[in-house]
RNA sequence: GGCUGGAUGGUAGAGUGGCUAUACAUCGGUUUGCAAAACCGCGGACACCAGUUCGAAUCUGGUUCCAGCCUCCA
């Protein structure tokens, strides 16, 4: 069993060692919150939920941190223009954050950390850089010098130096070198703040990830995932601190990075303003099908979303419990041991959940077509088994096809009404209780088993 | 300007130096009171130009176009 995994340090697909087979870390960096969470901030949750799922199948012990950055500016000022207390806010959307992934199908992180309960340990990591020369205060700031450290850069790829040839920002007065980042800032009485010794503050952003993954999985960890987006600068940041106050070479042995979500071929982004909620998307799609949607490009491509990509997964999805509803008589095993060798090979391979996707389609045919109990047994037990590992396929085939706000005794009193017509050749009255329930969104299929119907999916 | 990625059938999306990806859609068929679902089957693709090769959509070079990061971002 060998995982391959892409990693940004060296731009390359790697074989994936762990510090310690033993016991394997991991870590997301998860929302900050100060609104609802959109669908860009479901793909790392679920993508990597899945990267989660697989290493646990393979290591016998995974520790997966998803933190949430609940101390941020944003925060502040989103909250403040709304008269909110600032806690109680962050809160409130950290909160919505986890109700709306869980929707998805992501299941809860191992550790899920709060920047504003690690402030020590953040002071604590800015006054060993200061120690060993790789911080300064200035104004009540303090500023991680990059200069003080050789190798910042190496992850992004990036040259400091054209950089700031680049830059569009102006730089802060009392930065040595334009791209000095901050550690600390001072907050007024306004703001959210804890004492520390370069008085009233706020950390910066980058510091509380560096922080929590030292105390929750160590100063090295195995794997640190995130957004495309954030390699530069909040993971070349992160890398750069952790290294310089932990004294060690690496921070993360595998940086592993999801790629966008494109809404007609342009990154979904606030600046551009084509944000899609969660809340908004789960209201008229089950989030089985946007999760199915996520995960149906590799994870380091872009996502095309559109209605058209979601009613693909619907109808595929459709197809693949309509197998499962026919088959409900087989008892099926859901079990590690039964999930098909070609699926795990799949993943192995830097997560290629198409291929895992097209192994799952082929499986439900083969379900489908099925004629011996064995059979059934069998394929029903792969396509659970590996649903389960995939986070698909464990809602009860007849609910899939229902809706919550159904009157079923209804529409079964209207099919038994519109087959005593059928028995009596009565096709003009079974045609219109048809139209009837049709109006009702109910889509009926008969069978020599029976009427069966299901609530049509837009 | 610097650094990354891309360009595959109607659409989405993998992959491979010669072998059906897969899904959705279309078309034909089986089935059906009608229908639906399901199943069977048929097509159809590798941006452009050179080169390497017995053979390239797959490797190399170039061209064009697109996206991302360099500013808050997942």
């Amino acid at each position: 069993m060998t995982i391959q995994l892409h990693n940004t340090k060296t731009g390359k697909k790697e074989t994936f060692v762990p510090i310690d087979k033993n016991s394997i870390t991991m870590y997301l960096c998860g929302p900050t919150v100060y609104n609802y969470a959109h669908i860009g901030n479901a793909r790392p949750a679920v993508v990597f939920d899945v990267l989660n799922n697989l290493l646990k199948y393979h290591y016998p012990k995974v520790t997966y941190a998803r933190n949430i950055t609940d101390i941020d500016d944003k925060i502040n000022k989103s909250a403040m223009e709304l008269g909110q207390n600032i806690k109680k806010y962050a809160k409130k959307y950290a909160d919505i954050y986890n109700h709306d992934i869980e929707q998805l199908g992501v299941q809860a992180p191992d550790i899920e950390p709060y920047a504003t309960e690690h402030i020590p340990q953040i002071i604590a990591m800015i006054n060993d850089l200061i120690t060993k020369g790789h911080a300064y205060a200035a104004e009540g700031h303090v500023l991680f010098s990059v200069n003080s450290y050789e190798n910042y850069g190496r992850l992004s790829n990036r040259n400091i130096d054209d950089m700031i040839a680049g830059a569009r920002v102006e730089i802060a007065p009392y930065k040595k070198h334009p791209a000095d980042f901050v550690l600390w800032k001072p907050s007024d009485e306004s703001l959210p703040g804890w004492g520390s010794p370069w008085g009233r503050g706020r950390p910066g952003w980058h510091i509380e990830c560096s922080a929590m993954c030292k105390e929750h999985l160590g100063t090295i960890i195995d794997i640190h995932c995130g957004g495309r987006d954030l390699v530069f600068p909040h993971h070349e940041n992160e890398a750069a601190q952790s290294c310089c106050a932990n004294s060690t070479e690496s921070f993360a042995n595998y940086w592993v990075h999801n790629g966008m979500i494109n809404m007609d071929n342009h990154k979904m982004s606030k600046s551009l303003g084509n944000i899609l909620l969660i809340k908004d998307v789960v209201k008229k799609h089950k989030g089985e099908v946007i999760r199915w949607l996520l995960l149906s490009s590799q994870y380091r491509q872009s996502v095309s979303w559109s209605e058209d990509s979601i009613y693909k997964s619907q109808k595929t999805l459709d197809r693949i419990y309509t197998a499962l509803r026919e088959n409900q008589d087989s008892i099926a095993e859901v079990h590690h041991n039964n999930i098909p060798a070609s699926i795990i090979k799949a993943l192995d391979d830097d997560l290629n959940t198409p291929i895992a996707f097209a192994e799952i389609n082929k499986i439900a045919k083969q379900l489908a077509k099925a004629k011996s109990s064995n059979d059934k047994v069998l394929y029903k037990s792969q396509l659970l088994s590996a649903g389960l590992l995939l986070g698909f396929f464990q809602e009860n085939p007849e609910s899939w096809f229902k809706a919550d706000d159904i009157d079923s005794d209804k529409i079964e009193k209207l099919i038994k009404q519109r087959n005593t017509a059928r028995d009596n050749k009565d096709w003009e009255k079974s045609d219109q209780i048809r139209n009837e329930l049709a109006a009702m969104n109910v889509v009926l299929e008969d069978s020599a088993k029976g009427t069966r119907w299901s609530v049509k999916n837009q």
